[in-house]
DNA sequence: TCTTTATGGTGAG
DNA sequence: TCACCCTAAAGAT
């Protein structure tokens, strides 16, 4: 159940006991993939990268493996023969002398020469990467000012992978609610400052979400709430997932809306709409 | 055991 | 915007 700070973190446990070694052994576990068994088996995985939710495993005979996790996917690493008890089928399996990484339950897989990947359906589509080290606050307050995203929701263009690589449902809401933004609000709507702030909020969410699996609020209020009484909740977030609760800010009751059948969470006091 | 939900994505209308 | 696809786990019965 992966956004790209997971998909960032599997692979680089992949690469860590991957990288470099040559693959004893190669296994497909879907039937249309087999072909690629032989094409693959001896090689030495040379990177583990992602581009938002994708994950790219490259090989050193210019041959790349492009998977998505979509919900179900997962990559586990274990020692060599020593593979983890699970029911899930396994989609992949890369053996080396000491680690394996096997990708479990994904169906996206595909294998392809690696000066192709950038063809990819998927991977042309994609907007920056917000794990990307080379992009900056002002570049995403840049896209949020262009003609070709500033009039839509920011509900909307947070799904968008188009707009920035990587972000997920739940990032969504944690950076809106980190701005101070209301979900249905349109870039054009805000002022400078706000799209500014909004910008570095993007990245300062997917960083730590990406650095702290996931946690992106205060523990010590989490402690608070609980001692007050209310039901048990998992706290890793400000507002996902905390419908009726009170905000950590504000103590309003945090709303939950669906966006074309995602749920969508929000203080209605620390996010007002803006002008329109 | 059945039903629902899910941190994702596509394609039809 | 919706139906649908992928698969697993949680929740309801």
């Amino acid at each position: 159940m992966p956004e790209g700070p997971e998909v960032r973190r599997e692979a680089d446990r992949i690469a860590a006991a991957i990288v470099g070694k040559p693959l004893t052994s190669v296994e497909f576990g879907l039937p249309r993939l087999a072909r690629y068994t032989r094409l693959l088996s001896g090689q030495s995985v040379i990177g583990v990268e992602t581009r938002g939710k994708a994950l790219l495993t490259h090989f050193d005979n210019h041959y790349s493996m492009y998977s998505h996790n979509q919900l179900y996917g997962k990559w586990m690493v274990c020692l060599a023969g020593k593979p983890p008890q699970t029911n899930r089928s396994l989609r992949v399996g890369l053996h080396t002398q000491t680690h394996s990484a096997l990708l479990f339950s994904a169906s996206e897989i595909e294998v392809m020469p690696s000066e192709l990947v950038g063809e990819h359906p998927f991977i042309r589509k994609l907007g920056p990467d917000v794990l990307d080290r080379s992009l900056a606050w002002r570049d995403i307050a840049a896209r949020l000012d262009s003609e070709q995203f500033a009039r839509r929701s920011l509900a909307s263009l947070y799904l968008d992978q188009g707009f920035l690589a990587g972000i997920g449902n739940y990032m969504r809401s944690e950076i809106l609610f980190d701005a101070s933004c209301h979900p249905f609000s349109k870039p054009a709507n805000l002022s400078r400052r706000q799209r500014g702030a909004l910008a570095r909020s993007t990245l300062e969410i997917s960083l730590r979400a990406y650095q702290q699996a996931g946690v992106t609020n205060t523990p010590g209020r989490v402690r608070t709430l609980k001692r007050q009484g209310y039901p048990k909740r998992d706290y890793r977030f400000s507002v996902f997932d905390r419908e009726d609760l009170p905000c950590y800010r504000c103590g309003s009751r945090i709303l939950r809306v669906n966006v074309s059948s995602r749920r969508l969470y929000y203080c209605p006091q620390c996010q007002p709409p803006a002008a329109s």
